[in-house]
DNA sequence: CAGTGGTCTAGACCACAGA
DNA sequence: CTGTGGTCTAGACCACTGT
């Protein structure tokens, strides 16, 4: 870890312990850049992923602030946990999916998902429809495309446990982003049947195209949650 | 504007006129930063915002490379697009929206609202009710919730156009971010009514907490949109 | 090896706020 | 005026890549 990333993270954990007075501006840059042995540069660059993730806030003139409402309610995590995939989200809860697959077979694209993969109507996809379950209680329906090229290796041991995890530890391969449309949805029958939901209940559909670090699109998923069970949390700081 | 936004600008519009090949890398830091007559820290910073916006991505001992999706459909915009109010959204598509008050009274806020908004209980708050339409047709219900302190000035005029516009314009306060929650629900009487809706119809809301700069919370609103006229955009990118 | 992006420095000047 | 954060520089070294 590289050093305005350990500066950062001592300084995180100086707020949630306290260690500096809610009521008036933490040290000025100068000063904690003299403490950490640092430049005033590099004592900045660790200030703002603090600033990004909602701990604290400047005013120019003034100082460097706590946001104390982060610290009391440690709610920001979702900046660091906004990752992919179902297991990421629940580490954090002590929570681990299981996973039912409705559907794997390998076919080749229609123009809608070929384009969104950027590839060809020749390149061959998987098409994955599974049913996670969060303590035997079904949660989501993901179904998944991705290019067998990019991610060769999918089989069913790989599918009951985590994609992303196979695409990190077994490929090597660096997600990068990803782009998300949410939109509510009415229950088809599919949901009806495995989500165990009414007609009338409503869905949240969650379409997400993912990027690797290469910036090749390697997967385009539709996730359909109840309405009941899931939330979708995301921050916004103005540049 | 300052030297790296500039700069900045100049390479986002390069990119979109298709002035550098999208097969290849485009001219390394150093170059650049001689060719834009400034150092290669201004030149990097320039970048981080094309490779935040989703223009570009780095690959280290390669070069910086074009995301071509990006450039063909313009849709990235939603990072910058990423304000607060109905009337931002919609600024760029060219419509304007109309609003009717449906509710719009001062009162003390209960134990939750004044949480939200950092307030005590004898603090009163607008509570605010608008049906937002576009070209007529009904798009969303916005509750909202305001200290009266924080925002004074909130009448009907003000109502009718933007609250956000009030905000900047007229009290010269700075919106500096916001927490979001996004969820699909049932569609109640009200959404009925108003929004032309079916009783089985699903409802999109997003649950906000708008924040100043100085970090104080001035908004805790819900809006409740018709499932087939909105879609909720979001850019993730990886540290 | 050379070329790329990633980090870090020491210092400078500017913009803004309060006394 | 002083003190704060915001920007910018010129240069250094490191980490990673392909040849």
């Amino acid at each position: 870890m590289v050093k305005y990333q350990q500066i950062s993270k001592e300084m995180r954990q100086r707020l949630v312990d306290g260690y500096y007075s809610s009521n008036q501006p933490i040290p000025d840059e100068v000063t904690l850049a003299k403490q950490f042995d640092c430049s005033r540069m590099t004592m900045k660059k660790a200030l703002d992923i603090l600033v990004t993730e909602g701990f604290l806030y400047r005013k120019r003139g003034h100082g460097t602030f706590i946001v104390k409402s982060a610290i009391q309610s440690n709610k920001l995590n979702v900046v660091s946990n906004d990752t992919l995939g179902l297991s990421n989200l629940l580490k954090g809860q002590g929570k681990r999916p299981t996973s039912k697959i409705l559907n794997f077979e390998v076919k080749f694209p229609t123009e809608e998902i070929a384009s969104h993969l950027s590839i060809d109507l020749d390149t061959p996809v998987y098409d994955i429809t599974r049913l996670r379950c969060v303590d035997g209680e079904p949660y989501v329906i993901e179904h998944t495309y991705m290019p067998t090229t990019l991610i060769p290796g999918i089989n069913e041991k790989v599918l009951l446990s985590s994609i992303y995890s196979h695409i990190s530890d077994n490929l090597g391969l660096k997600v990068a982003g990803s782009h998300r449309k949410i939109r509510a949805s009415k229950a088809e029958l599919l949901d009806q049947n495995y989500l165990d939901c009414q007609p009338d209940d409503p869905i949240l559909e969650v379409e997400q195209a993912g990027y690797l670090n290469n910036g090749l699109p390697f997967e385009y998923a539709f996730a359909r949650h109840r309405y009941d069970k899931f939330e979708f949390t995301t921050v916004h700081i103005r540049r």
